[in-house]
RNA sequence: GGCUACGUAGCUCAGUUGGUCAGAGCGCAGCACUCAUAAUGCUGAUGUCGGUGGUUCGAAUCCACCCGUAGCCA
């Protein structure tokens, strides 16, 4: 029995809204929801709301890579990331997105508090800076040479060649990895929140049985090395919400992620009558809140977030659930491998109740990681689901209905064994309710166990060829399908689809806990049909091809960087191109001149005859580093008037402008006049 | 590199506070059964519990170091 109804609001960490959803992400969905439907079950009040994570750097290149909009990418990642969801059975209250009004609001208000608190501050820092992009960089946006190692093309916080770490300063040779230009340090005001105002409500906050323990102790170990102050602000350009009273700086995707949790319940709130947000995220709120996370991002979770909560007066967690990564055959994710397995790609060749189950009969409470062993997997799916629990259903289902028409018998001819059953559910949902989801299916499967122990001790196929004893047959079988009935209940937050066919099977409206005990007699049932089938090995390795395939096309060069941004003309032939007389010429002199911006007055020598060229490059050279070398010149083109005198011909340059501008040179050896071809 | 975890039969994993804790499922071998999506039941074999030391009457269980794996280092 449930006892009172608990007011229970539930999260899962916010998907970044710049790729597809793959098997990673779907171990904490699918805990979360296994969590939540069970809650459900019992009779508790329970909203479990999600959004995507809209905002930050990487989404705004993306977006331009793409050539779209911030706001398109995320509509359209969204509606992926629904689909997805939607298909893996996860089953969200709400699904909302930071990039949303309720989360703005929240945002400011958040900060506003924080900031009349005094927890805010600000400070002049140095920061890579991309000159030609003209924005600032963050570590990942920056690559070079390890300083350790030497490895090139690493990112700016570590090597993956080496797992050394360091700051981008120390490396090599470093280039932005948007523009490949070269980085400068540059100033900028940013904005700090001092999470150690908080260091002793948050020391008393994380021993308070609010953690799992061993995150506990990776706790201990941060205040050991003592709380330093967050950086909350990013400046433009940037996708995100701007600082309320700092116009050009913006909220970092960090701060505004979390406060995501509280956007998504507050629209749930606006179309849910009678649910009031204060009684779920007020301080003296009486409403229990769980967010399940990965164990990537607990110093989010457990240190600034408990942090601006309280700090914004407004309720902490009841708790934060932490869990481990997921392998595949005990590796990382390939997508060499095909391992690297995307939500729709999974759908696309086996049943999504399939990987719940087998998550579910790994996930325990603590932060381990699991794995996919996909030979593993198989075997399991198909012996637990399908060769015990489902059996049961088939093998007394046939007599029942060819026999009795249907119908149940008027009494549990084994009530001892039906109880037995029946208060091992006391024990299946404590394991639930406190995660041990492994150890709760094992219970369950050691019941199905049971049940064809019975049945093949009664032996109702022979019952069924014995004159007389069809009560008996009748009996055994209402039994077995009584048994049957329980395991559903017990597997139903982590099979929803199947428990759905069963309960059809079964002509009962959706189970409850409360409604196990009671068992089903004198009841009439529809004729079985299979309920789930089997997983076969083909499909897996479809699966894994698949993914290869998916890697493939990602691979093929979707037009990045230059090619975006200036798509390639439109063909020509070659008589096209012998028109373009293109020679080496030698800059002579090089002249600023009165009164033009950004241009340059170059006398071009051609080997035997000059040419006065206007160049609009003054913003990238200085003239003195000009005279003397060599470029190239487009000889035949119309001569121009302009305002400074005319121009009788082109220099060939390439880059976006201002500082970067790079005028071609031909290799040593080349000669003024020569003809480029 | 520092820290937090993890490393138990071929595979996936249980083993609360040190003393029937050397286990379960799958797989494997044999037997039985044939109602069931070739499903089920019974019996059996398999491991110096990552390695090396140490504490103890006694350690998979505690301590130290080493090796391997994952994550974090804001």
């Amino acid at each position: 029995m449930s006892g009172n109804p608990r007011k229970i609001l539930v999260t899962s960490a916010l998907p970044y809204a710049n790729g597809p959803i793959h098997i990673g992400h779907l171990v904490e969905y699918i805990q979360t929801d296994i969590w939540v439907r069970f809650q459900k079950m019992q009779g508790h009040t329970c909203h479990y709301v999600c959004a995507d994570d809209a905002h930050g750097t990487p989404i705004m290149l993306r977006a331009r890579q793409e050539g779209i909009t911030p706001e398109a990418l995320i509509e359209r990642v969204s509606a992926e990331h629904r689909a997805d969801f939607r298909d893996f059975l996860v089953d969200f209250d709400h699904y909302h997105s930071t990039h949303s009004e309720e989360n703005r609001r929240l945002a400011g208000l958040i900060y506003r508090r924080l900031r009349d608190g005094g927890h805010i501050h600000s400070r002049t820092i140095t920061q890579a800076y991309d000159p030609v992009e003209e924005m600032f960089l963050p570590d990942r946006f920056i690559k070079g040479e390890c300083p350790k190692c030497g490895a090139a093309d690493q990112y700016g916080d570590n090597c993956e060649a080496c797992g050394a770490s360091y700051s981008p300063n120390e490396l090599r040779h470093p280039r932005s990895a948007v523009s490949g230009a070269e980085p400068v340090m540059r100033e900028s005001e940013h904005y700090f929140f001092k999470l150690g105002d908080f260091e002793p409500m948050l020391r008393e906050w994380t021993r308070a049985g609010h953690l799992q323990p061993e995150v506990a102790h990776k706790l201990d170990e941060w205040f050991a090395a003592g709380l330093q102050e967050w950086d909350i602000s990013r400046d433009a350009p940037y996708f995100g919400f701007e600082i309320p009273d700092h116009p050009g700086k913006y909220f970092y995707v960090w701060l505004d992620a979390p406060i995501g949790y509280m956007a998504s319940f507050e629209a749930l709130c606006k179309r849910t009558p009678g649910l009031e947000f204060d009684d779920y995220w007020g301080p003296r709120s009486t409403a229990e809140l769980y967010h399940f996370i990965g164990k990537d991002i607990i110093y989010f979770h457990a240190l600034f977030w408990p942090a601006m909560l309280h700090g914004a007066g407004f309720r902490t967690p009841t708790a934060v659930f932490a869990h481990g990564f997921l392998t595949v055959d005990g590796q990382k994710m390939s997508k060499s491998r095909g391992t690297f397995i995307k939500a729709r790609t999974w759908l696309d060749h086996l049943d999504a109740e399939y990987l719940r189950y087998y998550f579910a009969a790994k996930l325990g409470p603590g932060v381990d990681d699991i794995d996919l062993n996909l030979e593993d997997f198989v075997a399991r799916v198909n012996a637990d689901l399908v060769n015990k629990v489902v059996n049961i259903a088939s093998r007394c289902a046939g007599f029942i209905g060819k026999r009795f028409d249907g119908m149940l018998a008027p009494a549990l001819s084994d009530p001892a064994l039906f109880v037995d059953c029946v208060q091992a559910g006391e024990s299946i949902a404590r394991d639930y309710e406190h995660r041990e989801y492994s150890r709760a299916l094992r219970e369950v499967m050691a019941l199905a166990d049971r049940a064809n122990q019975y049945i093949d001790q009664q032996k109702p196929w022979v019952l069924a060829k014995q004159e007389g004893r069809e009560a008996e047959l009748q009996g055994v079988c209402s039994l077995g399908l009584n048994l049957f009935r329980l395991l559903i209940g017990y597997l139903r937050p982590v099979l929803p689809a199947t428990a759905a066919r069963a309960e059809a099977f079964l002509r009962i409206p959706p189970l409850t806990w409360d409604d196990l005990p009671e068992p089903l007699l004198d009841h009439r049932i529809a004729p079985f049909e299979p309920l789930l089938q089997r997983v076969d090995g083909q499909r897996v390795e479809a699966l894994l091809a698949a993914s290869k395939e998916d890697l493939a096309s990602a691979e093929t060069p979707a037009p990045q960087g230059w090619l975006a941004r200036e798509p390639i003309a439109e063909g020509i032939d070659f008589a096209d191109f012998s028109k373009v007389d293109l020679r080496v010429a030698r800059i002579v002199a090089a002249r600023r001149v009165e009164g033009a911006d950004k241009l340059l007055r170059l006398t071009l020598d051609l080997g035997g005859e000059t040419r006065n060229v206007f160049a609009g490059i003054k913003s990238a050279y200085a003239p003195e580093e000009l005279e003397g070398r060599l470029t190239v010149m487009v000889a035949n083109l119309a001569p121009r008037k302009m305002r400074f005198g005319v121009s009788e011909g082109m220099v060939l340059a390439c880059g976006p402008g201002g500082e970067a501008l790079y005028l071609l040179s031909p290799d040593a050896g080349a000669e003024p006049g020569m003809r480029i071809r």
